[in-house]
DNA sequence: CGATTACATCGACACACGTCAATATCTACT
DNA sequence: AGTAGATATTGACGTGTGTCGATGTAATCG
């Protein structure tokens, strides 16, 4: 199981891979296996909605934000954006943690470093 | 015009934007117009094919690559390589110059930085 | 010129994806 | 217990996207 909601109450990341298949694009070659797990990261990269929601979250000065604050200004549905928040998670780019009636969402700093590098030369 | 095939014959970027929304994600905020030009960009990336296709182009031993080099690798018709090319060219992330019968793609070092940037911290 | 090869474009199809209204689930509070 | 608020899930709908076969276009060669 995946999403594990241990004693801390954090939802996190399904580990797929860390530095399995991210070797810099422009180094070595890419299997396609590990080009289907890459391009699965890009896609929750590649909208505009979950990128203000990555935003929203990252520039947060606690370094976390509220599920609650974050549907007013993107301008889609309640459940829109719960299905973003989803996709963002399962693609390891952030934590959600539930305190009480409210849910936390933070980001992982090291997903977007493993992405980074498969950018660098 | 955006494709201009000058003396060079170099079929170069829509050059749509540059550092223009590409400040990093987590330092500023982010309006909904930079959001949609930067899923443009990361849509460009998230497709398996297009990743293997980038690889193949980047890692060629002179930097460029024939397209008639590119079927044969992907397993994908040549209509197929054709299309995802066309996206990778139109995101701004490959060049494509025809020279006689073939058509070299190389890739474009300074648009792999810009999306890089905007993963920083 | 006619044939051949390389690449792009077109048309069609199946499937994935973003979106919302309605509903379910869970928590807090009275 | 009952109500209210926050979030997730479901179901449905329209649109976007990857794929291929067929065809078009351009360049080379005999």
């Amino acid at each position: 199981m995946s999403k594990s909601t241990g004693s801390t109450g954090v939802r996190d990341l399904p580990v797929l891979d860390l530095a399995d298949c991210c070797a810099p694009l422009r180094r070595e070659p890419l299997d396609a296996e590990a080009s289907a797990t890459l391009a699965e990261a890009f896609k929750a990269l590649a909208d505009p909605v979950r990128l203000q929601l990555l935003n929203l979250i990252a520039t947060a000065e606690t370094g976390e934000a509220c599920a609650c604050d974050l549907v007013e200004p993107v301008g889609k549905s309640q459940p829109t954006v719960s299905h973003h928040l989803k996709v963002l998670r399962e693609a390891g780019l952030v934590q959600s943690q539930k305190r009480g009636t409210w849910v936390w969402y933070s980001v992982v700093p090291s997903r977007l470093e493993d992405l980074r590098r498969v950018l660098s030369r």
